[in-house]
DNA sequence: CACGTTTTTCACAAAATCTTGAAATTTCAG
DNA sequence: CTGAAATTTCAAGATTTTGTGAAAAACGTG
């Protein structure tokens, strides 16, 4: 395999992968492309790149910047813009972390809590039931939301950072 | 907030996270339709309870089966099946981790691993650049699988089990 | 500040995904 | 075995999500 084939090979994959997390497509393929370029692309070296539209490209290098995946770059004596992509993965890891924590874990984790005091006899059964589930679940999801606080946070911790420099 | 409500708004709110996560958000409502169910339901239930096509709730119900979350429940005297979904977050969480894991993760390093030997001079410094963030990524993953096989068999690891225990 | 360039927006189109419902198949009690 | 009940399948339709492209807005150079 050569470097071209390998590199459509990877943005294509990269794309699957996001298409299954729940993240369209086109973005992943555009972190992909931006992940491995040699130096930073504008606009229209993605357009070109993905065989994608202005506004279509446009709007996933913007969403990829909200996620702090991709920053903006200057190019003096350019008026175009250029953007590249973070290449340490781990602190791409942490970012979609933190992302998603706020997007998902931390809603329904106020949800979760609205469930737990309701209305009616608590000696009633099905009631116990229902928050013994509902309680069990937001037991979970507090432990995880503390894990991903800290691993997020790995930087000011030093047990968990010397854990992650094993893993980096 | 009355029983029926708060478990409308759990379910609700189960199958937005589910969407989120790249699953299909019927299935994820049927998950939380059964999770908080006093008793296991038979297929009519899930219909009415969802409101939904028979078709619609077998498929999901199956499908459920497959990511080993739902089980099926003989009642004797009926011929209808009945299904029942596990109760024990950690054992939904690990099994959801394992199947994405199977499905997503393994497929992701073997193109990973296959990208890594390409043809060409190894000191083009293109072929480096793009070997060395497919490097970093390939390392991240493959730790990502071994911590995720430490977690999903974790009732034979007793250091981890001890850890997750506080986490249960 | 005028004007060409670049970026953003957004109504509409296209594509991908999900749902339905009825027919086909399977199951099992009698 | 038989036949009614239950389950599964799947083509067609509905819905949701994503992409396009041209117009509008913003930008920044001279």
């Amino acid at each position: 395999m050569n470097l071209t084939e390998a590199k459509q090979q990877f943005v294509q994959s990269w794309g699957v992968l996001g298409s299954q997390w729940g993240i369209n497509r086109t973005m992943a393929q555009v972190h992909a492309l931006l992940l491995i370029a040699e130096k930073p692309m504008s606009t229209d070296d993605v357009m070109e790149g993905l065989n994608i539209s202005r506004g279509n490209a446009n709007m996933n290098i913007r969403e990829l910047m909200d996620w702090g995946l991709v920053d903006k770059v200057i190019i003096s004596g350019d008026r175009k813009e250029y953007f590249s992509a973070d290449k340490d993965i781990w602190r791409v890891a942490t970012r979609i972390m933190a992302q998603r924590k706020k997007r998902e874990l931390d809603p329904m984790l106020k949800v979760l809590n609205q469930l737990t005091d309701l209305e009616g006899d608590k000696k009633d059964p099905d009631i116990k039931a229902f928050t013994e589930v509902i309680g069990g679940i937001r037991k979970f999801a507090g432990h995880a939301e503390k894990t991903l606080d800290t691993i997020i946070r790995a930087e000011e911790n030093w047990f968990l950072n010397s854990f992650i420099k094993i893993l980096k």
